[in-house]
RNA sequence: GCGGGAGUAGCUCAGUGGCUAGAGCGUCAGCCUUCCAAGCUGAGGGUCGCGGGUUCGAAUCCCGUUUCCCGCUCCA
């Protein structure tokens, strides 16, 4: 099972997707950077999210937040407190405790590990706080400090009033952003599942009190859509998993998770949260300003309610890679493939000379001038066809073009097809329609 | 942070105290090639993870360190 994830990492380093962060200094513990093809798949992967929020519906509004905030915002948010965690470590059996959920101080050195029941193995409290500290301004002193944002939702909620006024959207309505956040994670690790950097795309919906329930199942059902339908995912490798009461995070009534299977097991692509009016109550306690809404047609006064969609980024384009890495058989050879949604390919389509003569090469790097204005694609000579053929399958490009003698006679080039390797010809002419017809520009 | 395993070319590895560290694949150039990694010729590429020590001599032995992978109260 783990092997699909280290042929994965070898594949992403091998093709350029993904490379370990600062490798020449011997890399960084979970830092990842997005090589030449990563990039355009993660690009792809962000263009697909945000065009389903704020492009095909009137409802949604975009945002991009600084990453730096005031402080007083992770007061506000319950972050500086639930954020902070004192450790206590055994040992003797290496288990790890919050010390503040311990029955007794753990400061007693006759305190027993709840664990193993030793005395005098634990270590004193250490306080480990998640959120990565900072200084503003020149001077490195106590009231200088700020944080990097944990999350992106806060980012949302302090302009709520600022985009509701200047967008004239009225409730239900949401904002969406996409957009880097970080945490000081004790157990980083899987690739670039959970790392210590990492990128969000987040959707606050604003609704009317009573109305949340069924806001919230919409957007679970459409984010689930979303993952199968647009990205492409396997359904039978999508789940939902809903928290207990024990396991919700301390700002959410109700919370579902979307799940992929990984080698690694299920985990969480992507929470829907009905986070109620929790951050906007806070908010405008501890800045002092007025976050209510009127509504006009009830003529009420009240903070909304807000259904949250927080998804990661990094682990859509993990899950993208996860689910397309297939390994097949032709004619006797493995061949390695990424059977990418055409819509998350980093290359839609490849242009081949079939040989280097007969004006094939020149035929061909104009087909890939006419098409560069409108997709991804990319030109190659080098090689048998057969050689590019499997160099393409790597970087999951969909569709193949060849210019051969046939082409010469009626100019028709051979469209191959990355998953079913069907050939068609295809008129060089109608070339443009037949990729936009299997591609959703984005 | 703790335990276990690993680090030699882009990748997979060989080399266990002794000449200028090798192979296959991949990459690049040329030749050849009419549809799925064919073949031929050549080229480029490594301070052997990093630092220190032992030694006449270290990829190889010792110490430290770092990174990666796998396991332990996470939640994007």
């Amino acid at each position: 099972m783990e092997k699909v994830m280290e042929k994965l990492v070898a594949l992403s380093k091998r093709r350029g997707f993904v490379f370990p962060s600062s490798e020449i200094y011997g890399g960084i513990n979970a830092c990842w950077d997005y090589g030449p093809l990563g990039v355009r798949l993660k690009n792809n992967v962000k263009r697909l999210w945000w065009r389903a929020m704020t492009q095909a519906r009137d409802d949604i509004e975009g945002l991009d937040a600084a990453i730096l905030m005031h402080p007083r915002v992770w007061e506000a948010s319950g972050h500086v407190e639930n954020f902070t965690d004192p450790l206590v470590d055994c040992r003797q059996c290496k288990a790890r405790f919050r010390a503040d959920e311990m029955s007794a101080d753990p400061a007693d050195p006759n305190m027993p590990c709840p664990r193993c029941g030793n005395r005098g193995t634990l270590t004193s409290p250490r306080m480990f706080n998640l959120m990565f500290k900072t200084f503003m301004g020149p001077v490195e002193e106590d009231s200088a400090v700020i944080y990097l944002r944990p999350e992106t939702a806060q980012g949302i909620y302090v302009n709520f009033d600022n985009v509701r006024t200047t967008s004239r959207q009225k409730i239900p309505f949401g904002i969406a952003q996409i957009g880097k956040a970080f945490r000081n994670e004790i157990t980083p690790g899987n690739f670039i599942f959970r790392t210590r950097e990492f990128e969000q795309m987040e959707m606050q919906f604003f609704v009317k009190p009573g109305t949340d329930a069924e806001w919230f199942e919409h957007w679970k059902l459409e984010r689930m859509r979303w993952y199968m339908e647009e990205v492409g995912i396997r359904k039978e490798k999508l789940r939902f998993h809903e928290h207990g009461s024990g396991e919700l995070a301390h700002y959410a009534r109700a919370a579902f998770d979307v799940e992929y299977e990984f080698p690694f097991g299920w985990k969480e692509l992507e929470g829907i949260h009905n986070r109620t009016d929790f951050d906007l109550i806070r908010h405008q306690e501890y800045s002092g300003k007025k976050l209510e809404y009127f509504d006009d047609e009830t003529k009420e006064h009240y903070i909304p309610y807000i259904i949250e969609t927080s998804a990661g980024c990094d682990r859509t384009v993990l899950t993208a890679l996860v689910d397309a890495y297939r390994e097949d058989e032709v004619e006797g050879e493995t061949r390695v493939l990424l059977s990418l949604s055409p819509n998350l390919a980093p290359i839609h389509a490849a242009v081949f000379p079939l040989v280097k003569r007969d004006g094939m090469p020149e035929i061909a790097r104009r087909i890939v001038a006419e098409l560069r204005g409108d997709f991804y694609v990319f030109y190659d000579e080098a090689g048998s066809v057969g050689k590019r053929y499997r160099r393409m399958d790597e970087a999951g490009t969909p569709f193949c073009i060849t210019v051969d003698s046939e082409t010469l006679q009626n100019e028709s080039v051979t469209v191959r097809d990355r998953d079913s390797l069907r050939q068609e010809r295809v008129g060089i002419s109608g070339l443009r329609d037949w990729l936009r017809g299997r591609i959703t520009l984005v």
